[in-house]
RNA sequence: UGGGGGAUCGUCUAACGGUAGGACAGCGGACUCUGACUCCGCCAGUCCAGGUUCGAAUCCUGGUCCCCCAGCCA
């Protein structure tokens, strides 16, 4: 296997490809394109679907990818869509060049092609209203009947599909439709609409038009206006390709792209349908498409998801026609992987609990060497604040820990992450409430830097921060936005949002050089997780961080076994 | 009860008539100044019933189950 091989799995859509330029079925090109509506944002359900176009266009010599708007919806369609989608889009690491499209520049051309099909006898102005029509459409069981306009003269349809564009007539009063079979036991090949008229603003054609193409008739169209080999759609489509073939049949376009259809992506403990991504917009159960709980492209950067990681992801999860869910933790193992490799080590406390290290002198600093990355020397150091006062995690301290804790209790000796051992030898506890407030620790000079001379062993090592030095941040820990696998499945499905999706953590302290991360920048807080500055709310000296996603934590698996 | 698709370890996914392989998850171990990383090992699958064949996940026949379609949405 070549590392070309290990990069691009086999998938049945790049077997096709790869059959075609064999055969040379399109002199040898490869020309896919993504084909976003922009009436909302990209999920990353659009990242499988944006990797498989731009992957097999560039792994192919000469493979072209376009990016395309499907806006011939002017109703539910916004320029603030189009630009998030292509931020989106470079973001994940793709680059359309020169190619961004939109349908609605071919209105012309598809006008054009609309009369011609009228003149063919192919497509007939319709007068049927809205709920007769789907009357006479007939049901899954039983066939359709003909419109009394079906043979309406190929002189009226002219002049009222004329009469239509000039904006003569309102919305519903007649639609054009393809003439094809009402008896087709595929109900999309029961005579289509193909224009309808809307009265609507368009963002870029402005109101030029006061009718507007359906998508089967435009899609197919545009496709081999822009010379695309390969139309890789998801499988709801499948039923619409004998349309889609049916109209470049008609007509008299450069050329013939083939449909491909794959299962669209489903995780679980998430939802992907822009419907309810935008309910939980709207109704304020998140704070905006690029809320970090999000599974748009949006906010999963913000969360701190990397392209690398997206893309492997995407790759990994494979492309077929089998209708399944996604683990979560397969996106989560993608970001760990790319994480680990390229992200800095830093130490941050969540909880501070309060350590007094009783025989560390008063008013002494030390600076300890701390490497950056412990497997990646490259990566190089920097030198953290040593005191007296210092906190740690409030989890490293257990009174009477179970067996296997290897951290601090009564007695016990841990190591401080680069500093030195400490013994605890008191608590301090409020008096009324007997929380533990502050740990009295005497720490062992020699083992400076955090080894023994005389050899002795510590099981634990724990992050900490010098109190005097710290930077108090504020730091939000995300978690699945659902409590159960797939809410999609029961009616009410927003009733199982998790509510603790998100903790916001004022008291964090993060060591001092962190008041110089920039937003977007990535860390790893040892033994915590990966987190990143959140880059809508970081103020400069003041980063606000996220977790991207939680260290494994064997011992909290320990702990899970346990109950 | 029309049409179109799909069924392989718990979850994804390979194998295209010739040893059912990989990833994630899980479990166990080694290592460890992150209970991280890494490494090693284990667990576990061809929807069912027939048939063809020396040999079937793959071919044939008949079932079963799941998904999609009746927008002037895409």
């Amino acid at each position: 296997m070549t590392e070309v091989d290990k990069l691009t799995p086999p998938n049945f859509i790049r077997a096709i490809v790869r059959d075609d330029l064999k055969k040379n079925k399109n002199n040898g090109r490869v020309h896919t394109r993504f084909p976003p509506e922009p009436n909302g944002y990209l999920h990353v359900g659009h990242a499988k679907s944006i990797c498989l176009n731009f992957g097999i266009a560039a792994e192919n010599d000469g493979g072209l990818c376009n990016l395309r708007f499907d806006d011939t919806n002017p109703e539910k369609e916004d320029v603030e869509y189009t630009e998030a989608i292509m931020e989106d889009v470079h973001w994940l690491g793709f680059d359309w060049e020169d190619r961004l499209y939109y349908a609605s520049d071919y209105f012309e051309q598809l006008y054009d092609y609309a009369v011609r099909l009228i003149k063919d006898g192919k497509a007939y102005v319709d007068s049927l209203g809205a709920d007769e029509m789907r009357e006479y459409r007939g049901t899954l069981t039983k066939p359709g009947r003909e419109s009394p306009d079906r043979n309406r003269s190929i002189e009226d349809n002219l002049d009222l599909f004329a009469r239509m564009r000039a904006g003569e007539f309102d919305e519903g009063r007649y639609v054009l439709r393809a003439k094809i079979d009402m008896a087709s036991p595929n109900i999309n090949m029961r005579d289509p609409v193909i224009y309808r008229i809307k009265k609507a603003h368009h963002h870029r054609t402005g109101d030029k038009w006061c009718i507007y193409p359906m998508y089967d008739y435009t899609h197919c169209i545009s496709d081999a206006l822009e010379g695309i080999t390969h139309s890789i759609c998801t499988l709801e489509f499948e039923d619409h390709r004998p349309l889609y073939d049916w109209c470049l049949d008609q007509l008299p376009v450069p050329c013939h792209p083939q449909q491909i259809e794959f299962a669209r992506l489903n995780l679980n403990y998430t939802v992907m349908s822009k419907r309810k991504l935008n309910e939980l917009v709207n109704e304020g159960h998140v704070s905006g498409w690029d809320d970090p709980r999000m599974p748009t492209i949006t906010g999963m950067r913000r969360r701190g998801y990397t392209p690398a990681a997206v893309q492997d992801f995407c790759e990994r999860i494979g492309v077929t026609k089998n209708d399944t869910v996604i683990d979560m933790s397969v996106l989560e193992n993608s970001v760990r992987e790319d994480l680990d490799k390229t992200t800095r080590r830093v130490m941050a406390v969540l909880r501070p609990l309060r350590v007094v290290i009783n025989n560390y002198p008063e008013n002494k600093t030390e600076e300890l060497d701390a490497p950056y990355h412990p497997n990646r020397p490259e990566m190089g150091s920097r030198k953290v604040p040593f005191s007296r006062v210092i906190y740690i995690e409030q989890d490293d301290f257990m009174e009477s820990p179970p067996k296997k804790f290897f951290r601090l209790s009564p007695g016990a000796e841990v190591r401080l992450r680069y500093a030195y051992f400490i013994r605890c030898e008191e608590m301090i506890k409020d008096k009324k409430t007997g929380a533990i407030t502050e740990l009295r620790c005497t720490y062992d000079p020699r083992t400076k830097g955090g080894n023994a001379p005389d050899g002795r062993k510590v099981k634990g090592t724990l992050h900490w921060v010098s109190a005097n030095h710290a930077l108090q941040t504020e730091v939000r820990l995300y978690d699945r936005l659902f409590r159960v696998p797939v809410p999609d499945s029961t009616a009410e499905w927003k009733s199982s949002i998790n509510p603790e999706s998100v903790k916001i953590l004022k008291d964090a302290c993060v060591e001092p050089d962190l008041a110089r991360a920039q937003p977007e920048e990535h860390f790893q807080f040892e033994r915590l997780g990966y987190f990143c500055v959140d880059r809508k709310d970081a103020v400069t000296g003041r980063p606000v961080f996220n977790r991207t996603v939680t260290l494994r934590d064997s011992w909290a698996k320990e702990g899970n076994k346990a109950k």
